[in-house]
DNA sequence: CCTAGAGATGACAATCATTGTCAACACCTA
DNA sequence: TAGGTGTTGACAATGATTGTCATCTCTAGG
């Protein structure tokens, strides 16, 4: 993929200053409502469909990662890297550390391939409790 | 896990036995709603609540694989296999085999031992064009 | 065989994140 | 500064999943 990080924002409005401000302020997942919801307490008159409009735009410009809650909700998070890579999040207190799995990736072509299968992709997760939460 | 097959299931019923007939006549996944409307199609009268819950319940009791589409569906199929497995699904036709992952398993015991993470847990999909499909 | 009662069912309402709509608005360039 | 075009936001709509509860049906005990 190259797509130029704009492609899908033409312009730049406060709203979208906002949400990237808050974005970057956090290295932790959230879900378009919680962005929402502290944009509202910030004083913000933003709109919800606002703030799924411009994630969304956000995650085809690649600037941020998306993930998925076994809820079937959306996380967003800000993601500078443009290589592939997966996540280990913290599902106590959220942290999350960018992981790149040149294994995971090898072994999913070979397995694909065994089984006849072709234009193979893969999602991969991994979470549990980060050193601070284990205690 | 030890739980018996039946743990959630006291009764045996002709819903459930529909059910269960159905999952062991197909081998691609099926979401709860595909599985009710088949059920009706064939003169069967049962609820969608109930093919929700029956599910839920085999997939609880260990007898089912869940499996979770981008927009948040839950998917399921039958499955014998006791062992932790992964998957890897045809988005053509939805054939699915399943695989055996250890190399990834200990892939991510390591990654998440280096980040100081513990009580790891992973989810891991694998999706392409099996053989038919590829031509 | 009959009965009781715990478990199961199904019609329906409720939930809730996400998406669609569209008139009003704001950004940017000429 | 003006205008056209991209953006916004209030609101309705969607659609899968879950909650509710009165009714039904297994199944074990008599």
């Amino acid at each position: 993929m190259s797509k130029p990080p704009t492609e899908n924002m033409a312009r730049s409005t406060k709203q979208r200053t906002a949400i990237l401000e808050l974005l970057e302020s956090d290295d932790a997942f959230r879900s378009a409502q919680d962005l929402h919801a502290i944009l509202r307490e910030s004083g913000s008159k933003i709109g919800l469909t606002t703030v799924y409009r411009t994630l969304q735009a956000f995650a085809d410009a690649g600037m941020v990662d998306v993930m998925r809650l076994p809820g079937g909700d959306h996380l967003y998070r800000l993601c500078g890297a443009e290589e592939h890579h997966h996540h280990l999040v913290c599902r106590s207190c959220g942290k999350t550390v960018e992981v790149a799995g040149p294994t995971v990736e090898r072994w999913a072509g070979k397995v694909a391939a065994e089984h006849g299968f072709t234009d193979v992709g893969h999602t991969l997760e991994l979470h549990g409790l980060c050193a601070s939460c284990s205690k």
